[in-house]
DNA sequence: AATGAATGAGGATTCATTCAT
DNA sequence: GATGAATGAATCCTCATTCAT
């Protein structure tokens, strides 16, 4: 009853698929402080259907953020079937944080608890759960140390971004360096177990 | 001559030390975007007193990081007299994410060039050099690899943070984990350098 | 592309004139000081929807004006087909003055160089070319002395206002006197010119 | 009661007097816009001593006008002796509108009777009265119309700056031409009277 | 008396959201 | 369904005035 189906008459399906494109692109490049207005108005659309489409600013951004997490989701899972671990484990990575380095908003949200539907954490649970079929099978194959789970990697790869991201004006693929000092750390053999145990994301709405 | 030197009145120099007090706190629970109004009010006085003090929300804001800023440097600073380069190092390290992990509006503001004031951008410069000092010894000695910098090293405090971030409501110390991981990664021998060259924090104003 | 054209909607439009109405009263009344608030107010409409129409306070205050200078303009045109100079010139001096004695904000915005758009600098300056050609019939036939200009007759209808302003609670006819006298000043004989070369209204925008 | 004598203690005399000086070299400049704390900073000592001194921003207002006043009321008692009435009415008129050309302040206040005190309403009566001496000397000489008041005199000091208002910044001295003009207004021998009875102020609190 | 710290009402402006057309 | 007009809460900031030091 909350969630009422997306209409099927044509030209409502065209102006829903047209203005996740452009809310897309436009929350990537500003973040989540895009006004609705702003959006509306690079969609050639009244603000008006915008709601109509997304109740509330927040549904838009779960939308999309939710389109965002199904695609790394899906690209992580052709990977499962690569016949080399640690090359789907890197090249899963490098789409990771690609996707965050060209997305402001994914950066926003995934840093930002509160920002998050209960779809958007479910969806990234389940990215958690690809990415660990990806590590585990690298970790299986002692390319990567055996207590670095796929929560870890998909984490990481927001921190990665993170790190660069001061750097990411001038030289848009600052990124790859950390990737790089990322990865030699999950793949390090330093005998000694990481120091604290892996996370599990919190799945319920935090009450804070 | 343009920025009038604090009061030394008691009474005023009581009111600024607790408006900072409180902004800090209130900034690193909630970020940036608290208003003043509520700053004011958690402080018990009028919005007039925040602004008499601080003559805008950047300056108020900047203030407490340049605070935050400094202590890291001055920390730093003292590590530099350790005799264990990498005890030292990772000392920075831990205080540094710390740092971050306490504060969201330090996160925000590291995250943000355009929240960045020319003093800010400045005392940023200044703790890459600490930290490259830090760094350097422990490179000297082998203990890292050759070509990690300082400048990769402070950026790393903020990443680990966002790695973290999502654990942190469950379990405030989940950092821990994800900065042995990027120690581990700076500390490895690999034999290869890293894939990508190391950056330069602007110090100008970003004309975006 | 970058001012939006006013809506043609009916409701808007009819808000759009109801506002320009009630703006254009309210600051006619009491001066450019008054605040959106209060012209919202008295409109019976919100504050955003002042700020839906005219962007700033200053866009609303100048479509103001110009409808005035327009209005004057307008007639000033009108009255070159007078086939009696002197009475077309005295007919847009009192129309001019009356325009001011009616308005305290356009008493504020001629007599404010900050407060004028580009638009308004504009508009001033045609209604100086339209006092030109009327003033230039008058003088050709030796009505009015050889060297009163356009722009001196377009600044003395303000110079009038403001002689009388302090009777016009008492008596908002008092301008009539001194519209009288100057116009007598204008045609006098005195074979002296006048000892000061006239002036001509800066276009640009004054960067003090 | 209302109006505590000014204190006699020496360092408070000086005070006081500097704060006149100050204010008056401000508001003229400015306006009566100027915050009493760009005053008091400018006059190098605290707000509240200016509030000590004058209790509200219009008291300190109303004695600045009245110094003002008072000695353009004294130039002109002193014109009554000059042997040449036309001369001294036209040295009034020049030292008149000068006043006003150098003074924003005196224009806003005198343009503004809801700015005025009673205190400055009787001055502005008093300079009327004087002004209609020296118009009564020149009237009764035939050289200026049988029906122009002092009155109308004192008024036109204000008219004649603001004529010129526009024109001030790039030409400082553009209100002569228009003083003269009005002062051939005043003397041209027409043979109408003038179209409106003369003016007399309200010396009473305009309850509106 | 002098100071300047504190106050809070008031002002312009933005923006998510609702609703009449 | 689409539109964009209306709304009003929220935000930063200014300034006259009061009052503790």
């Amino acid at each position: 009853m909350s969630a009422k189906p997306p209409s099927t008459r044509s030209d409502a399906v065209r102006n829903r698929k047209l203005l996740l494109d452009v809310a897309a692109r436009t929350f990537a490049e500003r973040g989540v402080e895009v006004s609705i207005g702003e959006i509306a108005q690079r969609a050639g659309v009244g603000k008006g259907t915008v709601f109509r489409h997304f109740p509330t600013k927040e549904d838009l951004l779960a939308a999309i953020m939710l389109d965002l997490l199904d695609e790394l989701i899906g690209a992580a899972t052709g990977l499962l079937a690569d016949d080399d671990p640690v090359r789907a484990l890197r090249a899963f990575m490098t789409a990771g944080v690609e996707a965050f380095v060209r997305d402001r908003a994914f950066c926003d949200v995934i840093g930002r608890p509160s920002l998050q539907s209960q779809e958007v954490r479910d969806a990234i649970h389940r990215l958690c759960e690809v990415a660990e079929g990806l590590t585990a099978r690298a970790r299986e194959q002692g390319a990567v140390r055996p207590d670095v789970t796929g929560t870890d990697v998909a984490l990481m790869l927001s921190g990665i971004q993170h790190t660069a991201a001061p750097l990411l004006d001038a030289d848009p693929q600052a990124w790859r360096r950390y990737l790089e000092l990322t990865f030699d750390g999950m793949t390090a053999v330093t005998g000694r177990p990481l120091p604290h145990p892996p996370g599990r994301l919190t799945l319920e709405e935090n009450p804070s």
